[in-house]
DNA sequence: GCAAATTAATGATTTATTCAAG
DNA sequence: CTTGAATAAATCATTAATTTGC
């Protein structure tokens, strides 16, 4: 497995310093040419060999104390971050770090070169994934502990208004399903949901209700 | 994309037309004063004193928990909100929720005042000062940010990350091009270097130092 | 034990929202 | 109202964990 990743990939290790502008964004072509109408033209797609020269060493490893050094850090697949790498982040993060700019992501980044390879979008890709599925984490568990916290005797009223996705009865839902063609869109509003029971004299939705606050 | 937006946003506020209900503010009256900007105020937002007692009879909560019920949750105090409101208060703030209509504060009141004293004004104020802190504190930091980047003087935080860093342009030819014409407002790459002047002097790199006042 | 098959994590991108100048 | 700037949310995609049958 590893093995096999490890030849697979090997030769994208050439030890280019490549100073090219060209860096290793997947679909930096899609990117560019993204008109996201029907332009007919395909695009020159990314050839492996245009892949190839970005990858960069960030620092060269200096020798790496013994051969810890596989594919994982050698580059042409995605960042994949070492325990150490890992730690220092999350401790920038504990410490308060949320969206570094610039100059701390470039220091992270010479700094955690020491452990491997890293770029600075590594970085920066790090804390907004980071942060957003700590949001995430809190805000389940939030949700949750409002919907069935308390006394828990009571049905639960205002979680009507969250619900993330379809019900979660339905074990025997095709598998295949959820992970292939997820085109659902999960419920955004909860506005929806909170269908006041009467009175509703106005049907005109508004965009923007009531903004008691503004102004300055 | 106008119009998407136009639509995501109206689910902010749909139902909150002509709700006559009414949360239970002192001082209603200037609320309603408050410059609507929107033309079309159609929103007898938050009005009418009639309802109030309506409202009132929300914190009631019949369970009250009495024990370590102190003064501050006894009323005759401003609102102390209970560890469990304020989990519920920032979940809906995380899920979107900015301005609740009165039916949706309603809602809120009933449900929290389940962990404890609350009243339906409590719910209104806590969104607005949520919202309008949650803004203070990214408009300071943002200006910290400016001001600590020493020398540039308008870097975007992270954005220039993205920039590619061409040799010695001019800044305003910079601006107009770091977005690829208007077709796709995509940004470049993060190629090899971002440009950060080192006015430290200082080579060695410590995580934990990087910036250790962010934080919420 | 061991890989294929499957599932869970998470890196990397894209899209939607928010705020506020112009 | 429109648009720039920045971010957060949602999504895509690939890797690691793990399960599973042998």
């Amino acid at each position: 497995m590893e093995v096999q990743q490890q030849l697979s990939l090997s030769f994208w290790d050439q030890d280019s310093t490549s100073s090219s502008l060209n860096i290793g964004l997947k679909h930096e072509h899609l990117i560019r040419s993204l008109p996201s109408k029907f332009t007919e033209s395909t695009e020159p797609v990314l050839t492996s060999l245009q892949l190839k020269t970005f990858v960069k060493h960030s620092n060269n490893n200096t020798k790496s104390s013994s051969k810890t050094l596989d594919i994982s850090q050698s580059g042409g697949t995605r960042w994949n971050p070492t325990q150490e790498q890992i730690r220092a982040l999350e401790a920038l993060y504990k410490g308060g770090m949320r969206t570094p700019n610039a100059n701390q992501i470039e220091r992270i980044t010479i700094e955690l070169g020491k452990y491997g390879r890293i770029e600075g979008k590594n970085v920066f890709y790090w804390f907004q994934n980071h942060k957003a599925r700590e949001r995430q984490k809190q805000k389940r568990s939030a949700l949750l502990s409002l919907s069935n916290s308390s006394t828990v005797s009571h049905p639960p009223p205002l979680m009507s208004l969250f619900i993330e996705s379809r019900g979660e009865e339905e074990e025997e839902e095709d598998k295949k399903e959820w992970c292939d063609g997820n085109k659902k869109r999960r419920c955004r509003s909860w506005s929806e949901e909170l269908e006041v029971d009467e009175d509703e004299g106005d049907g005109t939705l508004e965009l923007f209700p009531l903004h008691p606050e503004l102004g300055r």
